[in-house]
DNA sequence: TGTTTATTTCAGAAATTTCTGAAATAAGAG
DNA sequence: CTCTTATTTCAGAAATTTCTGAAATAAACA
């Protein structure tokens, strides 16, 4: 039985949830164990959110498959219990390479398939529409994984760095924007 | 009538759109809206797409509550009509601002709330995990202001410098790591 | 092995979201 | 002001998603 604060918590994140492509039920039960000191089993969950059994089941397997939950057996019990992650950078990090994964890729592979199978000189507007698009989802992803690449410690160095970073990119950018020769004469509205 | 490209193009977005917290209607509304040379009015929109009358409205009316399609008076006929905004830059700053007030922000004033009204000494367990998170997610917001105050042409020269940032980071991180003692010493599994 | 306990699956019930057509409202044109 | 055309609203129909309980499966123990 959660405290008022957990349950707070927990009633936000399952209305969030639905902002984010996830369930109600997926969010609360996220919510649950990211403040429980201890993992818990389906039971437990059960008890304190009141979902039937099955639906926990449901959830609990969800989560796994994107990576937020871990099972953990725990000595003297039969029954698997759960937990998140701890690291609350680890759980940053997967939940964008899911989402990375699931919103963005099939999109690339899908403008690309376009792409190739455009009819000699035709279409010309939507292609060259279809071709912005994927570039700049290219240069979005490039950055994503150039970033990914980085410890943690330093990608949140990187990240605290403020107007540091303006500054750099305001002296080196343009050097290495000129030696790619980027044509970034576009503009609009 | 779409062609071929385009309505491979406006099926796959009204695919993608579920997953994107818009509908699949909204979806393909904005992807016909997307690759139109010309803005179209909503009887435009409802032939393409075979929507009713009154669901393309709705569907406009929440693409430009996103800010993603404008209005545009066209001379000559009464009826309005919209198109997408023109610069693919322009359209993925207003997607993460929006998505960031929609998906981010609440949550992050509700954290806020709760750490406010939490009673003295109890529930360090929670509320320190609750503290991690906001911590986080005002670091990541700051860095995404930091990224936005940028022109496109230099925001776009960061984001294509590849490995040159990781080593500007390596540099200097470790500097600013240090200024700010932060205590990265958790991980796990 | 059989017995018990834990977990998953799945068909349909319940809830929610999306979509439509009809009616209401607004906005030009004469 | 009236007539015409364009747009929005909204109650309920249709479609989709979520949730449940019962049955099936799996896994531990003796």
């Amino acid at each position: 039985m959660p405290s008022h604060i957990q349950r707070e918590f927990i009633l936000h994140f399952g209305e969030m949830g639905s902002r984010w492509g996830i369930n109600r039920t997926v969010g609360q039960i996220y919510a649950l164990l990211f403040l429980s000191e201890r993992p818990l089993c389906a039971d437990d969950i059960c008890a304190a959110l009141g979902f039937s059994r099955s639906n926990v089941s449901m959830g609990l397997k969800e989560l796994q498959g994107w990576g937020l939950v871990r099972r953990r057996d725990l000595e003297g019990d039969r029954r698997d219990h759960f937990a998140t992650l701890d690291d609350q950078w680890q759980i940053v990090r997967t939940l964008i390479a899911e989402r990375k994964k699931r919103e963005i890729d099939p999109t690339l592979t899908k403008l690309r398939e376009l792409e190739m199978q455009a009819p000699e000189g035709a279409e010309t507007y939507a292609l060259g529409r279809i071709g912005q698009l994927r570039e700049m989802i290219e240069t979005l992803t490039g950055f994503y994984e150039e970033m990914n690449r980085m410890e943690t410690e330093r990608l949140v160095a990187l990240l605290k760095m403020g107007s540091t970073l303006r500054k750099f990119a305001a002296t080196t950018g343009r050097v290495v924007s000129l030696g790619k020769g980027s044509k970034s004469k576009e503009e609009t509205s």
